[in-house]
DNA sequence: GTAGGGTTAG
């Protein structure tokens, strides 16, 4: 099985292309001269050229002449805008590590169809080697394209290019970034199978990834018990994953005691250690160690950053101290630290939280007035904040701006939209999003499915919140219980039993422990529709969670028009439950019995299966039976069963007395 | 070794 394979079955469904990628350069970007790929290639040439200049027997020896053909060429492809022709004139000057940095050059500024187009003609010329791969995959997992990434990983053709560490650790990471983080654990195993030898940046790249996974921590401390099982040692790197997963974790305490055991093994904690224990403290907005943190910091030398004052904003606005807040986030204008939304995000949600509604309007409408960078995320808070405080046509207007200035959709935003639609009855708007998500192939997760079927639900369009339960169930995704209780009620009453009952099984077989009452509410549903054998089923396997009346209900029912031949099951099923057996209930059997003479054999295993458990017809079934007994052919025999269970019933009643 | 790892928002 080649990794694609592997990874597949969790890439089929879409990744989430979110906002699109920066068009300029990040600030803090490695090129940021005119010309980088060419200088670093340049560089290193003439590094080489002028520190060896008397070896003239190496034949990589790179004189002027060509350094400068190079340097030409390399410009040339860069500012190509037929990069295949221009890649075959220049054929033959450049080398592979300058198709390389024209990669990583492309990458950095993220032109993706460059970066694949120049990938696509280094492999069909065989101008590539593992940093080839290991940059490409690099980008594809930035650009969310995991799957291209899986692709050229897969067209490795060398095997002991597969398992090189840094392609391994670009393709793994291309994973985690993009969600993907069981795969990653997967094919991480394939790999080591294969020969990888996994190191640090193996590991910490794994350990990002347990970030934002369902108990994260405890995959993360296994990771660490590999990585020191391998006789590896963590570092500063590895103490950073470590304590962002903690942070996002929630654990507080386990992210303060690895940073001292960092600095106990003398680890100097750096900017991004100390703003993961300041995220580690905004959970519970403790801004008292926060503050003390950021003091220690400052006394170690470190200056505060961005980031961490825009965490410690968050301890602030997660605190609820409002007034600190708005002081941080006007030192962080004069800062120029504010100039995307992401303090006003941090600050908003807070206030948002704090049910102050109009504060936080008052700060969206600051932040447009300033003209403040926004992803979209300000957007959700806001819409998020108002369908909260029950504003909901504000909701859907703020959604309906969002939709027609902006064409940034993933899918929190999408879900964010459509919880505003639903929220005021906008059918039209709400499929009109389910096609963005369609079109844009943006899978729905656990929220979007839930936010539909409360709608659909709402609306009473139950036979499609049904259909979507089977979507969410068919993904994999956890049901709701409350959700799914009421949908088997009214899909019951609105004359769908069959996939009441399917909710049922859904919700049955994903969930280990089910609130009690649902199984006798099914139960009720299905005798009330006729459907014996699935309620025989549901009876069966909850004897002890149902009411005696409903299970009487069903048993009288069962016994008039279930299956015959399960009459005589049911009745060790009741017996079973150790409840006392309603005499009704063998009154119908007997009814039912004696309208079927081909089963007098089931009807004689019956009367003697009674007697064995000291059970006996009443009289008026006794009179029935007796008259008919000659339609059975068994006249006698059943006249002495009969006389049997009297004689007992008779010293039973005498013994009662006698008690 | 031309390469790969950690920090803040809905």
């Amino acid at each position: 099985m080649d990794a694609l394979a592997l990874a597949v079955g969790c890439l089929s469904s879409p990744t989430t292309p979110f906002l699109s990628p920066p068009r300029s350069l990040p600030r803090n970007h490695k090129y940021t001269r005119r010309n980088p790929a060419l200088s670093k290639t340049l560089d290193k040439s003439h590094a080489f050229t002028f520190a060896a200049p008397s070896s003239s027997s190496s034949p990589a020896t790179i004189r002027p002449s060509n350094s400068s053909a190079r340097r030409a060429a390399i410009a040339e492809v860069e500012a190509s805008t037929d990069l295949d022709s221009t890649l075959s004139r220049v054929e033959g000057i450049l080398q592979v590590q300058d198709y390389n940095n024209i990669l990583c050059y492309f990458g950095e500024l993220r032109r993706w169809t460059e970066v694949s187009q120049l990938f696509d003609w280094m492999q069909k010329h065989k101008k590539l080697n593992f940093a080839s791969y290991s940059s490409f995959i690099k980008y594809m997992g930035i650009s969310h394209n995991p799957m291209k990434a899986l692709q050229a990983y897969d067209s490795i053709p060398d095997k002991s290019l597969k398992v090189n560490v840094s392609i391994c650790n670009s393709l793994l990471g291309c994973l985690v970034k993009n969600g993907r983080f069981e795969s990653s654990i997967k094919l991480f195993n394939r790999m080591k199978d294969d020969g990888l030898s996994p190191d640090l940046v193996t590991y910490s790249t794994l350990l990002s990834g347990c970030r934002k996974v369902k108990n994260g921590y405890s995959k993360a401390m296994q990771l660490v018990q590999e990585l020191e099982n391998k006789g590896l040692h963590m570092d500063g790197v590895i103490y950073g994953t470590l304590l962002a997963t903690c942070a996002s974790n929630n654990l507080c305490e386990e992210a303060e005691s690895y940073f001292q055991q960092m600095k106990d093994e003398g680890c100097p904690p750096n900017l991004f250690h100390y703003s993961s224990l300041l995220n580690a403290y905004s959970v519970d907005g403790n801004y008292m160690k926060a503050e003390k943190l950021v003091n220690d910091m400052k006394s170690s030398g470190l200056v505060p950053n961005k980031v961490i004052l825009t965490t410690l904003l968050k301890v602030y606005a997660r605190g609820g101290l409002f007034e600190k807040s708005k002081e941080l986030l006007a030192e962080l204008e004069l800062l120029g630290y504010a100039e995307d939304e992401m303090p006003y995000c941090l600050l908003m949600d807070g206030l948002a939280k704090a049910g102050h509604i109009h504060e936080t309007k008052a700060l969206f409408a600051e932040m447009k007035q300033k003209h403040v960078k926004s992803d979209g995320y300000a957007h959700s808070i806001m819409i998020s904040a108002l369908c909260r405080s029950g504003l909901l046509k504000e909701g859907r207007m703020l959604a309906k701006e969002f939709e027609a200035n902006c064409n940034k959709y993933d899918l929190v935003m999408l879900n964010t939209l459509l919880r505003a639609y639903c929220n005021t009855g906008d059918m039209d708007s709400v499929m009109q999003v389910l096609g963005k998500m369609d079109k844009r192939a943006i899978s729905p997760d656990w929220n979007t499915f839930h936010i539909l079927i409360k709608y659909f639900c709402k609306e009473k369009l139950y036979h499609l919140a049904y259909r979507t339960i089977e979507d969410m169930h068919g993904r994999g995704h956890q049901l709701n219980e409350d959700l799914c209780s009421s949908l088997i009620l009214q899909l019951g009453q609105s004359g769908f039993p069959s996939e009441a009952f399917s909710v049922y099984n859904m919700l049955r077989y994903g969930k280990r422990t089910l609130c009690k009452s649902i199984h006798e509410k099914m139960l009720d549903l299905l005798v009330a529709a006729g459907l014996l054998k699935d309620a025989y089923v549901v009876m069966k396997d909850n004897m002890e969670r149902i009411s005696t009346s409903s299970l009487d209900k069903f048993a009288v029912s069962f016994m008039r028009s279930g299956n015959i031949n399960l009459i005589n099951d049911v009745f060790k099923a009741l017996h079973r439950s150790r409840r006392q057996i309603n005499p009704d209930i063998f009154h119908a059997a007997v009814s039912r019995y004696l309208g079927k003479p081909e089963k007098t054999e089931l009807l004689l295993q019956l009367l003697q299966w009674m007697s064995r458990h000291g059970y006996c017809v009443d009289s008026s079934s006794r009179n029935l039976l007796l008259k008919n007994s000659h339609l059975f052919g068994q006249k006698q025999l059943i006249a002495e069963i009969l006389s049997k269970q009297h004689m007992m019933s008779r010293k039973l009643r005498s013994q009662e007395v006698k008690k």
